[in-house]
DNA sequence: AGTATTTGACCTCG
DNA sequence: CGAGGTCAAATACT
């Protein structure tokens, strides 16, 4: 945390696939010290509106309900 | 046919 | 050097 980054925010919610944008995804890595996966997205319309917004989307636990961990960065065009 | 999605490899940054 | 991040090609579905 040491934090400059204006442009990054996290959010936590359980429906990360439906957050008021559409999203492509264009990777996925297993982090080292991480339990699950990292996916990264990236917004559809990247080449049609330059909406630079990226998304990641950590799953932090499996359990009755699903939390995942979503970093944002840059905002929607 | 086109687009989205998937996995792997390659590249970059710390 | 390692991990993280991105891009590319192939496949599947619509």
């Amino acid at each position: 945390m040491k934090g400059k980054d204006k442009h990054t925010w996290i959010k936590h919610t359980l429906t990360p696939y439906f957050d008021g944008h559409l999203w492509r995804k264009y990777g996925q890595k297993v982090i080292k010290d991480a339990p699950h996966p990292r996916l990264y997205f990236r917004c559809s319309y990247r080449e049609d509106r330059h909406c630079q917004a990226s998304k990641l989307v950590q799953q932090v636990t499996h359990d009755d309900p699903p939390l995942y961990e979503v970093t944002y960065m840059y905002e929607h065009t």
